[in-house]
DNA sequence: CCTACGCTTCGTCAAGTAACGAAGTATAGG
DNA sequence: CCTATACTTCGTTACTTGACGAAGCGTAGG
């Protein structure tokens, strides 16, 4: 029941959301994520923690980077069929749809140009 | 998202899982849950109603007693969905169990005997 | 009527949560 | 080394939440 309420409570907040839902499309660094939800790198780095507690995502360090994507194969049962329940239920949201083109531009950027200091938008 | 929200912030609580759980077996009255879980009516009352307003559950009222029941055909799909991603999740949970089988001694009694003032186990 | 009863709403308090900036950790580069 | 950078952790603040008892509301029975 304790696993089941990490995984409730990751999901019971909008910005945890829209991370999942962006998430996607592929793995994303978190200055990719600061910079999409317009929020301070320690309020997401916190979000993403939850995420990861709960089992729905996985990390990746790379150099000084940390990547995040949605939990694969190996994740639990409930996991992954929240993660359904979630993109099947939230993907028509507004916020979704802008969050997904403003991806795209911030995809488009390189990395290292995107994270210089966490410049903003 | 704000509909969804009310039903994960209404699954992020165990007392509201463990109430949709023993709901599972047909609709309850409020004095019988507040007897299951021992807590105080008022409390037992707010729970049911934030899972009535995300949709979960269905209210009846008959007289002075008010029951409670899982949502049916017509709810909304990521109801339906969640409802079965709960009962597939947390069904094997002690404090489920332990929930089943008083759940059996407080349904073989009388209503009327056992609201009687809220009589306490 | 009027009381008793089941339930709900309100007010209160303790505990938890999201936001931020500041400080800390770790890695890449000069 | 030493600095800059990407991220995390910590401390603070404002807000939300779960618990309770008291009071309010509506129905059934004397």
């Amino acid at each position: 029941m304790k696993p089941f309420l990490a995984i409730t409570k990751a999901l019971n907040d909008p910005t945890r959301l829209r991370a999942l839902l962006v998430l996607r499309e592929g793995e994303l660094c978190l200055c990719q994520m600061v910079e999409l939800f317009g929020l301070a790198p320690s309020t997401v780095s916190k979000h993403l923690t939850i995420l990861y507690e709960a089992g729905l995502v996985e990390r990746r360090k790379e150099g000084r980077w940390a990547y995040f994507r949605l939990a694969g194969r190996q994740a639990a049962p409930a996991v992954k069929q929240a993660l359904k329940w979630v993109t099947a239920s939230v993907s028509d949201s507004p916020v979704v749809h802008t969050d997904q083109r403003k991806l795209a531009s911030v995809k488009s950027q390189d990395v290292k140009s995107l994270c210089g200091c966490y410049a903003s938008s």
